[in-house]
DNA sequence: AATTTCATGTAACCAGTTACATGATTCA
DNA sequence: TGAATCATGTAACTGGTTACATGAAATT
């Protein structure tokens, strides 16, 4: 408790999905949750017993800050901005290296990530992220089909067809990853 | 609260997961840790604050009972073993229909629910979950891919290539339970 | 006039995370 | 003998879910 810690990047998912939607455009919680409720973008709850709660959560760590909209109608709306900080942990959390655990457990944040890179990160910085991901992705497959041949005599066909999608859906992954690779690395040379 | 309402076919994924391991084979917490923290079978925590509260929890509803063993060492083992009515509320659970939602924000479930089918359901019930499977994930890939051409144009690459990821995903999931289909299909012949 | 949408919230509940705690047994 | 593994738990915290609540403005 005596160092600072500095701490502060580990955003929830659902946070970082509200922060990434603010940085691109400040908004209203409600906007927010239109988001989530009509794009696929957003496979995330849509309830305000959520959204509103994470946005307090987001706006007393300093990271965006609210302001009266329309004061002097009736309809009151409560608009968010980034702040300066909030910017610095967006960018910093989407900076973070691309971990084993985060390929096995958090790969909905990782596409998250990915998505919010544009506004925020250099071609350079996002095009580190798909190379890290790509690594992680195939090692990571390395280690799946290793566990399929061991287990495989064992393995009822139920369980084989599941780790089959597993495993196609970690190829199917890496192979995303390169594809974008490629568009990044074309769309740089213009 | 009048009517009985039945219901209690809601499992959590981490409760299905536990379930339907002690379906497979009565075993202890301790075992349930172990298959969640050593195979990849097992998206899950392998936190005892989750698993020895939800064994708990699975307990007091009367889907397993658990039973101490090495009662004359001083080393006891808590086994579970499914009862009846576990029985009853797993194979209810895996016939559920799927829909929409499931294929949206429950894709893990669905996939544990394969996993676990082999033991407990048919192989023509299992059929009709895979054509379930697919025609409701080859409907959302439909509307995915309207919601893209819409807004290709105002996207940026980011999202654009998000978008695809999502897309990709899915076919590769549609394409995985045909030939799963096909799978089973061919070993009924045999 | 009634319904839908805009807009923001709260309260009770539930389940999972992290960290802590205990102690026996086995293995190096 | 010390470390790892077996084995089961609890407590505080966190954040998300469901359901409820309110009311203005726009649409039908």
């Amino acid at each position: 408790m005596l160092s600072t810690m500095s701490a502060e990047t580990n955003l929830s998912t659902l946070s970082l999905a509200i922060l990434g939607l603010i940085a691109q455009k400040a908004q209203s919680g409600y906007d927010v949750r239109k988001m989530f409720s009509t794009t696929p973008m957003g496979h995330f709850s849509s309830s305000p017993g959520a959204i509103y709660p994470a946005l307090k959560r987001i706006e007393s760590n300093g990271w965006v800050r609210g302001r009266i909209d329309n004061k002097k109608t009736l309809r009151p709306k409560l608009v968010y901005k980034l702040t300066k900080k909030g910017q610095d942990v967006l960018r910093r959390h989407l900076l973070q290296t691309v971990t084993r655990d985060d390929v096995i457990w958090h790969m909905d944040d990782l596409m998250l990530r990915f998505a919010f890179m544009g506004d925020v990160l250099e071609r350079e910085e996002t095009l580190r992220f798909l190379k890290e991901f790509v690594s992680e992705v195939e090692s990571y497959l390395l280690s799946l089909r290793q566990y399929l041949n061991e287990v495989r005599e064992s393995m009822p066909l139920n369980g084989k067809l599941a780790m089959k999608q597993g495993i196609d859906s970690y190829k199917m992954n890496a192979t995303w990853a390169k594809g974008a690779i490629k568009e990044f690395e074309r769309n740089r040379r213009q």
